[in-house]
DNA sequence: TTGACATATGCCTGTATGGGTATATGTTTG
DNA sequence: CAAACATATACCCATACAGGCATATGTCAA
């Protein structure tokens, strides 16, 4: 045993920050790799590996066109994790609402 | 170079499910490293290590009392992880919208 | 079919763990 | 101060990467 796989799930693959870059940018549409590549900067073979990532955990979807390949972020895979986080919203509320409160108390004073 | 570190942000952190339990377990209140290693079956050193994790990058806050280290989650932490998956709520609306109409007009026909 | 173009893989290296066990550190109580 | 209790660290091991470089695979154009 050791440390769990990357491509286990989706919030293990954005825990790369390359990785976020890149659903970042296909987000709003499709891309070809180069097109990652020359975006963001980063070696071909390492886009080309990320996106393995993120397509193996379906945060990303695949089409070929030609010799390129589109990808595309699934954005329907990345609501689990807001939803996870969403639920700690109410915490951070109170967390807020306590802050604030106390301040106001000291203004107050 | 190598791998990005796991205390390198909270996004990083929250890849190991079981800081994840442990985040859930520790929002509701706060409970010391014993409490923790008992409801989620760990070993008490790996808890210890998880939540030096997690506080390195700000996910819990610590308090000691008496010879017990009294953990909780600082929600606050988790919000900018929320907010990023947030960014992409408008693609699956999007997305869940275009899957809908396809289904109605199927229907329709 | 051949060469160019676009990606994906293979391989090697250094590093970052996560788990398990033993042990150090800090605190309270008798 | 000694023993017990609660945590944190130190180590060791095996593994998973991410980056860099070379190369295989797949597709299109001449």
């Amino acid at each position: 045993m050791s440390r769990a796989a990357t491509t286990a799930d989706a919030f293990n693959a954005i825990g790369e920050p390359n990785r976020r870059e890149i659903l970042n940018y296909l987000a709003l549409q499709e891309h070809a790799v180069n097109d990652i590549v020359s975006a963001l900067s980063l070696e071909q073979p390492s886009v080309s590996k990320h996106l393995r990532v993120l397509r193996d955990v379906g945060l990303v979807h695949v089409r070929r066109d030609g010799r390129r390949m589109m990808y595309r972020t699934n954005a329907e895979a990345i609501r689990p994790l807001h939803e996870w986080a969403g639920t700690f919203e109410r915490f951070w509320r109170n967390q807020l609402a306590r802050v604030k409160e106390r301040a106001e108390n000291e203004t107050s004073k």
